[in-house]
DNA sequence: GCCGCCCGCAACTTTTCGGTTGCAGTTTGG
DNA sequence: CCAAACTGCAACCGAAAAGTTGCGGGCGGC
């Protein structure tokens, strides 16, 4: 029962992937664009926006010659509600063993 | 502006890493009793369990001369509750976006 | 007290991954 | 129509990380 949002993790767990996407939160920005603004080449960057493509994390808009990328809110938001409910199965459960441990 | 979440995310992109927290979600276990129920060794499980440790998304027991692990949710419903924040704000903006171009 | 079990540390191997360089294709602007 | 700008693909490199083997130490039961 491997989890669907690990691969989401592992959109997320990188330093400049999280970069990218944050600034693709606030502007639609091309690849070559974002290469401007950040220390790394635009090939570097272009995996990245592939990687967080796939995960659903971002979309691509192409027009004309050049592509520019948006961050997509909705697959964030999805992860956030499977994350509370596991998280909230985990501390009920806590808390009951929790309240059996006091009954003795 | 690196993200505080991002560590967290390296913690959870991992297959054996979030099949580990996951039993660890419905019982208390050991490493050595992992390592019953995993195809890797018990020395593999120790690291996953100091990495997911020091993301604090388990705690350690120690009893004896066996160390029981469990995992908190508290941790994932932290990381859930920044996530949707970010999520509503990029859609937000999407949103603002789309209504401004109907206006054309 | 001894044998077994569980833990911790360290060295080594192998794969994954972030990043770079290099080159070829395509659209656009003058 | 030609040069500039943006993209895409592929090969290569170095570092990090997942996993293994090996060993030594501590706690528990018989």
């Amino acid at each position: 029962m491997t989890s669907s949002l690990v691969p989401v993790f592992a959109a997320l767990a990188d330093d400049t992937r999280w970069d990218i996407l944050t600034r693709l939160g606030s502007r639609e920005l091309s690849a070559s664009a974002l290469a401007t603004e950040l220390p790394v080449t635009r090939q570097a960057i272009a995996k990245h926006l592939a990687a967080l493509t796939a995960a659903g994390l971002v979309s691509a808009n192409r027009s004309g010659r050049e592509v520019r990328y948006r961050a997509l809110g909705t697959r964030l938001t999805e992860v956030a509600d499977e994350l509370l409910a596991v998280g909230a199965e985990w501390d009920a459960r806590l808390a009951r063993l929790k309240a059996v441990a006091e009954q003795l």
